[in-house]
DNA sequence: CGCCAAATTGATGTACATCAATTGGGGTGG
DNA sequence: CCACCCCAATTGATGTACATCAATTTGGCG
């Protein structure tokens, strides 16, 4: 959808679909730094005129697109606006945040528990999907996303899956079967 | 200054000093997620009425309280300060996910680096202090900003001094003698 | 001068990364 | 409909960066 550094082109309003923001290493280490979906305002905030990440679709994605450049103008003379975008950001923080505790201090297994347990409540806040719980990410965008390496996130499952916290079901979905336990493990 | 999870009493703006906002797990692990100075807006946002983070003063604080209750009215009708508060969150995002790609992906030296340059353009931005850079964060507090320990982050500190990219001097103050190579090691 | 907390340095352990091989599932063409 | 292919995922073997445990050293301060 756009990459991190390009001149912004525009806003956009997720109607529909996931979308990963994410900033890359010259020698092409990746972060994924947060999960959009429908709310979510993405491509924002931004710096300099330039796009502060890289947003790639996970899914099939509609959105609504606000032109960049009249959207500071319209948003001093639109306090509502204005209080929506503080909400917004807010939102993102809060959960960049968080997940800079779950990269910082917790160990594979509890991330990655933490990991099922935010999409999960994310996807079901946005009533996207329900169980069993599709992710729509690779190992490898997990991995990404938590500061591990693929393998690492694969055996982690399989640790949960073993623990019968979790059954694998198909290449890209869940099932939650004990949820407390996997709270616990996740450290929320 | 308040601690996680306690009812907001109210928002500091920073008039003088520096302060970390920080959360911490039950077991005691503990993740610096921001350092504020002056100009920031602290224990803002909250959730639901309670602190989303811990605030510590690392220096004597001078700063102006506003009272939490009205803060959201008065947000709603003044466009200026909800723009300036779109501001606000907007740099605390810019280096919250910058420090996910830190914590994420870099190596402990890298991240160490990364901190010096952070901390740098901050003080000198904020017309703190200037070389020597005092840190005013102690290595234990610098470990748990960066999701490291204490020895590897003094470790660090040794190997960047031992490469003159650096000089410690005194207890809680480096001279950045090369700050081309510092950037390059910071991967900025 | 001597105390104490913080920092440094060393020795060892371990969780995760890396390298490598195998398996499995979804889609396409025979 | 089955065989084949291909990419993702799993699993295993080994390496390594950082954590942990432990002992000095340093520096600020009464």
């Amino acid at each position: 959808m756009y990459r991190a550094g390009e001149p912004v082109r525009g806003f956009y309003k997720i109607i529909k679909g996931i979308v990963a923001e994410s900033r890359t290493l010259d020698d092409g280490r990746r972060q994924i730094i947060g999960i959009r979906t429908v709310g979510d305002l993405c491509g924002y905030p931004a710096h300099k005129g330039r796009y502060l990440f890289s947003g790639e679709p996970l899914t099939a994605v509609e959105a609504c697109a606000f032109d960049g450049h009249r959207f500071g103008a319209f948003m001093s003379s639109h306090v509502d606006l204005a209080c929506a975008l503080v909400e917004d950001i807010s939102d993102k923080l809060k959960r960049a945040t968080e997940n800079m505790m779950v990269i910082g201090q917790l160990r594979s297994t509890e991330r990655v528990a933490h990991f099922l347990v935010e999409i999960s409540e994310l996807y079901t806040s946005r009533h996207i999907d329900t169980q069993p719980l599709t992710l729509h990410l690779t190992r490898h965008e997990i991995a990404d996303y938590l500061g591990l390496t693929l393998e690492t996130v694969s055996r982690s499952f399989s640790k949960l899956r073993d623990m019968r916290v979790i059954a694998l079901v198909g290449g890209d979905a869940v099932a939650i079967l004990d949820e407390h336990r996997l709270s616990t493990l996740a450290n929320v």
